[in-house]
DNA sequence: GCAAAATAGTCAAGATACTTTATCTTTTGC
DNA sequence: GCAAAAGATAAAGTATCTTGACTATTTTGC
């Protein structure tokens, strides 16, 4: 018995190895759920990239440069995001006492309220997802979430790739 | 005791509540990573988005508008990606012979090679991730994401909200 | 058997969410 | 004083979509 043909591939194989499918389908089916939550609360003009925002936007405020550094994009990038949501009212901009060069970008009153709405809203879609699998699953899947993002944070990305 | 000051909020709860975060970050180290593999070994055109045709062309080819359907966009953005992925020499376009609107995309050669390399690195991958937390752990994640992958696709995304 | 409707795919333009590069101002830390 | 850092502003580029309009076929309804 040869082995088979060259040309054949096995992309179940792939398809079966490859969790990095089922990981983005699972993490858009949330952003879709959430964003359609959103909507219906009012926050109608909530866009997916604004997430990267309030998801680093520590209650107290937090400086632009250490936004754009904790969302991994760059500065300006991140400037844009802040002017957007600075002009949907939830945020503003007030100067760091500490630092006459920086700015604190913090909540304004309506973003505290899309925040309290957005955890109901998380709430929910666990719900709907503790429907689907259990709670003991779904917690599950945080836990071991939650400890692979910390721990594959210290992992090198490209294994010394480098240039050649 | 009164409630807080009704201008407080808790992040921390809307942050342990919302899974959507680390779902989006562990699926994008995926990528990274994925993305940072192939290029080592010479794949060093390919895209994030490329993957949207990659994990849904069956291996005897599939037409362009059922790709389209799988990965959840309109058939001219997989046209576009189709055309890109072409010129990379990975996937050609040939007539569907029981229909003469439809051609079938499929992988050439060098794009069962791609395969071939993407299902090795799915598993370097695989072996970074349980070194960091298990075997065990690692199969669990991929049980509950697959579980909850294909029931939530059943699932209503905006309960009823259509148009008021 | 044939006109109308549906389907497969393409072409073109525009939107979104970034990125890079570059310049500028203000302020800080020595 | 002066380099470096925080941030704003602007221009151009890239990646990844969307929508609308169109052609070429096939299917359908009578």
């Amino acid at each position: 018995m040869k082995k088979k043909e060259s040309g054949s591939i096995d992309i179940e194989t792939f398809r079966a190895t490859n969790i990095g499918q089922p990981l983005m389908e699972v993490a858009k089916d949330f952003q879709r759920r959430a964003l359609a939550k959103f909507y219906e609360r009012g926050h109608d003009e909530l866009q997916p990239s604004h997430q990267a925002v309030l998801a680093y936007l520590h209650a107290s405020g937090t400086r632009l440069t250490e936004l754009a550094e904790l969302a991994g994009m760059s500065k300006q990038a991140m400037g844009q995001l802040v002017d957007e949501i600075e002009r949907l009212g939830y945020v503003e901009r007030v100067p760091d006492p500490s630092d006459g060069r920086a700015k604190i970008v913090r909540f304004t009153v309506s973003g505290k309220k899309l925040i309290r709405d957005g955890t109901k809203i998380a709430s929910e879609i666990q719900e709907q997802y503790t429907a689907l699998i259990g709670v003991k699953r779904f917690e599950q899947l945080r836990e071991i979430l939650d400890e692979l993002r910390s721990k594959a944070k210290m992992l090198p990305i490209g294994d010394e790739v480098g240039e050649k």
